[in-house]
DNA sequence: GTGTTTGCAAAGTGTTTGCAATTTA
DNA sequence: TAAATTGCAAACACTTTGCAAACAC
C-alpha cells in the first residue's frame, strides 16, 4: 500500500490515530469532522458552516456535538478559536504563529503568515500581568 | 459663571450640545448615558455594565434604551465598538487611533495609545479588498 | 401637533447543558 | 460491562424588535 499515502482508508487510519493522541476516542462523529478539517489545506470554520458541510455531506451529526466536537479539538490543540465578530465563533486548523484579514460582510477569514507581520511597541502590561498572546485583525472591504 | 467649567448645569449643557452637534435628540435618557460615558476620562463599557451604572446612579433607563443608545452613540461617531470577547460587545469611549490589552477572565479593557505600538508587515490584501482598520488585542492573565 | 424616542415584553441568535439512549474499548 | 459520547430538547446569555405610550420641539 505503498502508493496509498492518502487513500480513503488511510486517511481513517492516520485521523483515527490522531484522535488517541489527544485523548479523543475516535467516535464515528469525530472522525468524520476531523475528516473535513483536517484533509486538506488550513481552513475556518463555524460550527454553523462545518454542521451545514457535513450534513450535505450525507453524515448524520447534531449540532450539538459540533460544538461540543470544535472544542475538544481546541481543548487538545487542534484547533484554535478566532474572536473577530462578536455574533459568531470561528475556528481554524492553523494552530501555529498568523494572524488574520478579516472580511466582515462575507464573514470570510484569510491567514496571515506569522512570519510577515510583525507588532511592535507593545508596552508592558500593567503590574501582575503578562502577555498571553498578541492577536492582529486585519479588517478589510471590498474596494 | 467662569470658574464654574465643570459644573453640572455646565456639562449637561455641553452633553446637550455635543448630542444635538451628531443629529441626536438630547433626550434624558441620552443626556444621562451620555453623561457618564463622556465626562471624565477614556472607559470600556457593555450595555450591562453601563445599565447598571446608571441604574446604581438612581436613573432609570431600560437595558433596550441603553442598547439602542449605545449603536446611535456608536454610529454618531461618539462611541467605538470593540471585539475581543465572543460573548459580549464592548464600546469604547476612545474613537481615536488606539490598540487594547484584554484581560479576558476579569472582562477588562486597557488601552495602548496608537503612537505605542506599531504593526509592520501586513501583507496586500487579495485583489479587490482594501484594509479598513489594523485591530491589536494583546490578551493577557494575570502572571 | 407631529415626528421621535422610550419601555416593555416577546422574539431572535448563537451557544451550552441535562439526561436517557447509544457507542467504544 | 464500564465509561465515554451522542442527540435531543430545553435552557441560556446577550441582543434586537414591534408597538403603544411618553416625550421633544
Amino acid at each position: 500500500m505503498a502508493k496509498a499515502a492518502r487513500s480513503a482508508k488511510n486517511l481513517t487510519a492516520q485521523t483515527t490515530a490522531r484522535l488517541r493522541q489527544s485523548g479523543l476516542r475516535p467516535t464515528r462523529q469525530r472522525v468524520e469532522l476531523a475528516g473535513l478539517l483536517f484533509d486538506d489545506c488550513d481552513r475556518h470554520v463555524t460550527a454553523e458552516s462545518l454542521h451545514d458541510e457535513i450534513t450535505k455531506a450525507g453524515v448524520k451529526v447534531s449540532l450539538a456535538t459540533v460544538y461540543n466536537t470544535l472544542h475538544q479539538f481546541t481543548q487538545a490543540g487542534l484547533l484554535r478559536q478566532v474572536i473577530v465578530d462578536a455574533a459568531r465563533s470561528y475556528f481554524d486548523t492553523n494552530t501555529g504563529d498568523h494572524q488574520h484579514f478579516f472580511l466582515e460582510k462575507e464573514g470570510m477569514l484569510i491567514d496571515i503568515p506569522g512570519e510577515a507581520i510583525s507588532v511592535a511597541g507593545v508596552p508592558n502590561p500593567p503590574p501582575g500581568l503578562t502577555v498571553d498572546r498578541v492577536d492582529v485583525v486585519v479588517r478589510v472591504k471590498r474596494a
